[in-house]
DNA sequence: TCTGAGCGG
């Protein structure tokens, strides 16, 4: 299950990130995107679950939940941009 | 350092 973490804090990191899921079960990657330009987070990331079932719990655990002072939301994930493309959706 | 809707490379 992935999933799509927005209104992250600008300070908030992967591993912050990961720890927050870790509470509901396997994390299989865990990552906040930062801009490719600057480094800076994006304030938004993306969490990868093995099992569908925790990754539901995470969401409903975690969506809204106040972190770094931030409402961050949790939802589900949509299909990736191929990588070659260069379209901006 | 800076910003506040967004779906990554």
């Amino acid at each position: 299950m992935n999933m799509y973490v927005s209104n992250l804090s600008f300070h908030t990191g992967d591993d912050e990130l990961r720890k927050l899921f870790e509470q509901f079960g396997i994390v299989s990657s865990a990552k906040v995107i930062t801009d490719r330009d600057t480094g800076r987070s994006r304030g938004f990331g993306f969490v990868e679950m093995k099992s569908d079932d925790e990754a539901n719990k995470a969401i409903k655990g975690l969506n809204n939940m106040e972190v770094e002072g931030r409402a961050m939301s949790v939802s589900i994930a949509r299909e990736k941009a191929p990588r070659s493309d260069n379209k901006r959706w």
